[in-house]
DNA sequence: GAAAATCCTACTGCGCAAGTATGAATTTGA
DNA sequence: TCAAATTCATACTTGCGCAGTAGGATTTTC
């Protein structure tokens, strides 16, 4: 029941940009995302590399590149870039609805473990499937405006701008 | 989000020695499990071994010795079976009840990230703390029932017994 | 043209999953 | 009492995938 360290600094970085474009920041370089999240910015590049093969972040290079969303946060679901980067979601593949996989068990229809498994597969996919970057960076903005807290990466500038109308 | 195989066998056995032991058959032979659901023997051996230090299965050695329950099955829930084998739950630690450990997040009170998992953790622990061995085998047992199947490891003299009263 | 960024590919280290292998200890029945 | 059948204990193997590093190529801006 893990999510790769690679597949959280991807999550992470992505919400991050995500808020940061909220916030009138649409772009982000590596080497921010990294110090931010305190991770090995070499690693994180390519995490990003691939997220944007698969089109979700896109980038431009060169002196003031950096990366932003490729798609509207409202349809990036959380469940595509985790089985995208750490594979099916499912605990076990034979309750796998996107990469099924039959397993040494005798009799796949009556095993106990299976109907315990894809009750717990769905609860997962309900969540992952249905959230959107968007509601979770709304969340977050909201709590980091509840609590006066100014989101890190913004330029010193643009600090203390009110977040909320 | 992956349950290892070591876990997969070892709670396949669980189940397998709980639907024996309702039907009359509470010792099941290492040797017997592995053949019906086509495990290494070996491997399976360790694993019980594992789950009778943790005090869920007990055994008798010599011949005709074997595994059996050492507790009621409605005492044994799967989350902690789970725990035991493949370690916490949560798909990363800073969400896990039984294991925390802070990540690198600079602000764990905000992160986003952590908000989804946290859900996705409780989702899971909600099914695999409140689901008892008990009652995956009586369901089980109703299913093999409606369908006219017999469990395989039955022998053959107790084969064609009714299940239910 | 220099600096600053992304892009690309290869490599590494190493820990762990998934078993194998070997033999000792125990129980039963002949 | 001995042989067979079983669990118990420990050590070993093998391969793979995670979590990065390393180094340089390419692109963009000033
Ligand atoms: S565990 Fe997959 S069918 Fe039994
Ligand atoms: S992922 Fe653990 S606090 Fe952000």
């Amino acid at each position: 029941m893990n999510l790769s360290k690679r597949c959280e600094y991807g999550l992470r970085a992505l919400i991050d940009i995500g808020i940061a474009s909220e916030l009138g920041r649409p772009r982000l370089q590596v080497s921010e995302l990294a110090a931010k999240e305190k991770l090995p910015v070499k690693f994180l590049e390519q995490i990003l590399s691939q997220l944007k093969a698969a089109g979700y972040v896109k980038s431009k290079r060169g002196k003031f590149g950096g990366y932003s969303l490729a798609k509207r946060m409202d349809r990036i679901k959380f469940g595509p870039v985790i089985r995208l980067i750490d594979g099916p979601l499912a605990p076990i593949r034979c309750v796998s609805e996107t990469s099924y996989a039959c397993c040494t068990c005798p009799d796949e229809v009556h095993c106990g473990l299976r109907m315990l498994m894809l009750d717990v597969r769905n609860a997962i996919a309900k969540i992952l499937d249905r959230y959107t970057l968007a509601e979770i960076v709304e969340i977050t903005l909201r709590k980091l405006h509840r609590d006066k807290v100014t989101p890190l990466f913004l330029q010193p500038s643009m600090r203390f701008v009110s977040i909320l109308p």
